[in-house]
DNA sequence: GTCTATACACAGATAGAC
DNA sequence: GTCTATCTGTGTATAGAC
């Protein structure tokens, strides 16, 4: 699987997270119409990558948010409680969505190897086509309450425990070499963000998500693969 | 080497970080004398540790910095010009300190293979034992100005040409497989980060700072190492 | 649903006594 | 060198007109 092929298996885009969260959040937003909604939405997020991107999170003003989105404070505060919640919406939508797309290209391989490949290349891809929310969900994680931090660090080791078992699988049927297969799952991990976390370092030495993924795999492949 | 190998061999201190600050921007702090200037120095970096590690710099208060220290907001005024020039000069010294060392360790060894070892592991030994400066300068990058950020860009490739360089090398000599050794070099960037990035991980899965090196290396080595 | 105007808390920074 | 007191700008959030 390459990234182009992802993108024809996995179809969804901003458009759907707006949707989704509308949906999620009807009980504390006071917008009723959905097409608003996610109209707005979709410049609210797109605004708040664009301006924490640079100064982070805590340092975006509401003003700034108000003079990005074209939106006035008033109108902006009828989609959201306050500020941190509006982070804390982001961060969840975004946890939901990873969750969500590796369990399904996990189960549509049985191998461990083609199982390993998927789970890898699936991260990275879906990382390229959500890179802001994958960077934001990363960055901003210390501004959330204790309860919110709480469930990064969850999703940090369901992911990892779902390349873990994948090693434990593929090392008792013989096709990976036994080893620490935590410690290597951390290790594929440490990886896979590098992607999203670094990305002015891939654009400039042009370095294609495929070649990325690619060199990932390799690595992987030649630590695991029994001989 | 080990950690413990390590700490015999690197014994600089905060008190020194501390020291070098003191001596590098005697023309912008109203200290004169060295011995106040360093103890509370050290306070004052302590603190911003401590309070940042959590809700970032931005959120951090020159109040909660006050509190924290046990020092007036006047008299820590006369440390430094202002919360921006403080960010700056934590960074730059932060970033003098890994240069400085991991030349160091890179000189002590010829051999590419040996080379390559002392420099992994030097990096997260000294990324263990400067923790909250690494943790600091990795997240809080972001705040500083452009040219600031472009030191930030200035070193980390800096540090992956140190490693492709003893890449290539090795090749050459035979020690070492060919292949893109600018990527290998971002993939173990990346595997060094994760230990002070996510600390808080592996102290609770109990994995000592030897224990995550090796793994390190060993993934490297299965992958460069010519047959 | 969206706007303008505004409340009020808290930020960074400085002056000047000690 | 360090303190207290204070200046001034900006922050989040809300009320109420349209």
């Amino acid at each position: 699987m390459n990234y182009k092929e992802f993108k024809k298996l996995y179809t969804a885009s901003d458009n759907d997270i707006s949707r989704a969260v509308f949906l999620k959040n009807q009980g504390v937003m006071r917008i009723k119409k959905e097409k608003t909604a996610v109209t707005n939405l979709n410049k609210i997020f797109a605004a708040v990558f664009s301006i924490s991107y640079n100064k982070g999170y805590q340092a975006m003003s509401m003003r700034d948010l108000s003079l990005k989105t074209g939106m006035s404070l008033g109108a902006l505060y009828s989609y959201f409680p306050g500020k941190d919640e509006l982070l804390a919406i982001m961060q969840t939508q975004a946890r939901a969505m990873v969750k969500g797309t590796l369990k399904e290209f996990s189960n549509a391989n049985q191998e461990p190897l083609a199982r390993l490949r998927a789970v890898i290349k699936a991260h990275i891809f879906l990382s390229e086509l959500f890179r802001p929310w994958f960077y934001f969900t990363f960055m901003e994680a210390r501004n959330l309450t204790t309860k919110g931090f709480e469930a990064v660090k969850s999703i940090e080791e369901h992911t990892q425990k779902l390349l873990s078992d994948i090693l434990v699988r593929g090392d008792e049927k013989g096709v990976f070499k036994s080893g620490n297969h935590e410690l290597t799952a951390c290790m594929i991990k440490a990886m896979q963000q590098e992607w999203y976390l670094k990305r002015w370092k891939y654009t400039k030495q042009k370095i294609s998500v495929d070649k990325f993924s690619d060199h990932v795999l390799e690595m992987v492949e030649g630590f695991c693969l029994a001989d």
